[in-house]
DNA sequence: AGGAAGATCTACT
DNA sequence: GTAGATCTTCCTA
């Protein structure tokens, strides 16, 4: 599977989060390999986006396209690949399918449906050992525990909504998820 | 040093 | 459908 270019992410966030779909997230654990399809994400702005939490802001802006950013939120880790061209910003994972390693995620979890394992934001990152440590790991790097690869799979149908969980969203929908997959959060 | 908020999840009714 | 758990970061004192 060839890996997603650096260039892939140096673009506006919400055209990277639409980009995202269907391509595969790739985390490896010594010989392990966890992978899922991606399904589900959003899309957030440094400006003039209320749901975006400005006090990360000086620490992200030294990250590049493509670099991980991980942080906690009501006891669970969310998972964001920084993107931007013009406008800082990131894409959040909310959703996998899962792929290879479907055993190991149902024991991270703690969980037996394959449906449940890894829809979710904070749902994703358990069943795939993602955790603060890997902040700042480049996801367009091969040699990362953790990076995104292209899918050989064909095009998919897009959906839209507003961001989930978000106290006051913009009027613009930032959420995308591929029609009809059975692993798109509740 | 303490408290509140938050891009969530689980369990329970 | 709603309540409570959970934990890190940031803000105020």
């Amino acid at each position: 599977m060839r890996i997603l270019p650096k260039e892939f992410y140096r673009r506006d966030p919400a055209m990277v989060a639409r980009g995202l779909l269907g391509k595969v997230l790739v985390r490896r654990i010594g010989s392990e390999n966890l992978s899922g399809k991606i399904v589900e994400v959003e899309a957030y702005y440094s400006k003039g986006d209320p749901a975006f939490r400005t006090g990360f802001l000086p620490r992200l802006l030294s990250y590049e396209p493509g670099a991980a950013f991980i942080y906690m939120v009501h006891a669970n880790w969310l998972l964001n690949v920084i993107a931007y061209d013009k406008v800082f910003g990131g894409v959040l994972i909310r959703a996998l399918e899962p792929l290879s390693g479907v055993e190991r995620m149902k024991k991270n979890r703690g969980v037996e449906d394959t449906r449940e394992l890894t829809n979710g934001p904070g749902r994703l990152t358990k069943a795939l050992k993602i955790t603060g440590v890997l902040n700042g790991v480049d996801v367009s790097n091969r040699r990362s525990s953790l990076m995104i690869c292209c899918s050989q799979g064909r095009r998919v149908r897009i959906g839209s909504s507003h961001r989930i969980g978000v106290r006051r969203d913009l009027k613009r929908r930032l959420r995308f998820f591929i029609k009809g997959s059975g692993f798109v959060s509740k």
